[in-house]
DNA sequence: AATGAATGAGAATTCATTCAT
DNA sequence: TATGAATGAATTCTCATTCAT
């Protein structure tokens, strides 16, 4: 049976490795088990992936350097150092309710691919970061270190997911997010 | 190299096993990587564990349920909510900082054992989140989710351990630990 | 060597597995063992066989099965108990002589496999059985347990294989046949 | 805690070994096993037999010998071929009755075993067929190959055991005695 | 005699990857 | 593009055996 042109494979391998990598981990996941589940040969998988560790890299580094783009975008939209870190914590709130396993997969595999990224690339830390600095530099934030700062941010908005991926939250971020907002807040100012 | 006797092989190779496992995650650490370093066979490690599975997991449980313990102790020696809580904060710093190496493993390995762990098992988890209910019930907390207040206050004090592992953080965590505790209150305080 | 297309890898593993599994044993032979004289890589007989257990299952249940539904059919092709022990015993020294490696494996192999087979699954000792019991039933042979007679026909029948393994006999067993019949017959008739 | 002296270790080793060579088979019975039954280190189980297959072979060799020796006794003290083969059998029963897992054990044993006898050292199967060979050169019994002859007296014994075993039989082969002695005869006169 | 840690060879199995078709 | 047989290296684990104590 010839598939079709105009196929598409390459989105199905990639959801397909998106979960498995969430459910199992990337190590324990195959490149069989990823095969098997699209319902490919696992020879056909390497015609769109040149292998594993790429599989994992390109839908990592997209997905990933898009969402630092877009938080980074929603801080400009906005003016005040509160504003942008609402506007980015809502951006995280967001992202992971548009695409739970998505979100998942970017959060538990960034360990293994962040040494890759171009050296300049942006990313979700930088983007916090950076708003926290100016925050800090334009006296709307206390005076403090911060990459503390932005720790206690990102503890704040993503250990909720994981709680969430345990079952000891219920699963939507977007109810929480003005909680989350109010909280980091209130972290980021109580020195 | 004397055969046995006075011989601290188990010690060494858990010592081994832990340091692997961090570096490079438990599924990409094989039993002879660790045999390597304790320069012992592979087929020795089977003396002293069952297997990899059950490496990981003594060392786990041995040391996730002395360190909920300890977390308990460290409560119940205090009467508020705010001690309670601060002294569990420090509780953390002082473990991070007392081994490093350990905490972390015992962070990044728990997704996979939790579910190992007995039933009524104490949890660090669990200790947190009864001080925070505990101190709803008691109006020294606004009411509010306790889960989504447990989760805020492990955010805070976990995600600095991760920024450290990255380098973005020195590596000290008792040195923030006063700030983990102001923030983690500011944060659970703030609904 | 063509790679694949017109392929019987798995029947000439099938022919190598039977052959060391009579030669050495099964526990003896070794995965390596049957890839070497096949001439693959051991991990390409996974590609055909799930282990080394299915291996032996899947050869053993196919024959096994086959083969008392062939005692079967030569039994219900006759009216007389003796006409049907008779043929049930030539069925047994032509199964021999036609492969005596396949036949000895079932032989030797059975003891660890039975317990896999299905519930109502129709054997050899069955067969045998069922025929004795009805000509005990219909006084053709004399009353006596019908278990220990079905043991002294397959003592007759099988006994003489093995000693032709071992080179106490030479090899037709259908040669012996019309010797097998009576003896199995006196031995049955004298209570 | 040293052992006393005057220890049957020894014999609980080989009592150990020949229950788990019979359960399990030899090849699955590991020397750890055998120590563990027997409540000793695998270390002292070298300090009684060389080896595992030397464990395996000495006790082989001694009661194979003894046997086959008693079943020369028994057939000398009669005087007619039927009287021989009669008491040989008896000698049979006997041999399993008392010490089934032994008997078993030498049966399912000596495949591997046999070839390590010295060339003239005397074997059941010689002692049955030297009998049967006097036999028919007395005229008790009708001229025919004295091997399969042999062999069809040995399936009538063994089988039975084998059924035993199985569970398809009840347990005492003195009970069928006569039975087997009838059939034997029937078998090796009805040419 | 006995212990138990240690060895080293080898077992079964998995897996990322290649390649002829 | 797709298939699927094949590879070869690596992995987990077992086991008979040795040896210092």
């Amino acid at each position: 049976m010839p598939r079709h042109r105009f196929t598409n494979t390459r989105e199905r391998i990639e959801r397909a490795a998106i979960q498995l990598f969430v459910e199992k981990g990337v190590a324990a996941t195959s490149v069989r088990d990823v095969a098997r589940i699209v319902d490919i040969s696992e020879g056909a998988l390497y015609r769109h992936f040149a292998g594993k560790d790429e599989l994992v890299w390109e839908i990592f580094e997209r997905h990933y350097v898009a969402f630092a783009s877009r938080l980074e975008s929603l801080a400009a939209a906005e003016t005040t150092a509160r504003g942008k870190l609402a506007a980015m914590i809502r951006g995280f709130c967001h992202a992971y309710d548009e695409d739970p396993l998505l979100f998942r997969f970017l959060l538990f595999v960034q360990h293994g691919q962040l040494s890759r990224l171009a050296p300049g690339a942006p990313t979700p830390v930088d983007a916090v970061h950076s708003v926290i600095a100016q925050g800090i530099a334009s006296k709307e934030i206390p005076a403090q270190n911060p990459d503390l700062a932005t720790a206690l941010v990102f503890g704040i908005v993503l250990q909720p997911v994981t709680f969430t991926a345990y079952g000891r939250l219920s699963s939507s971020l977007t109810s929480m997010c003005d909680r989350l907002v109010a909280a980091s807040w209130a972290a980021v100012t109580t020195v």
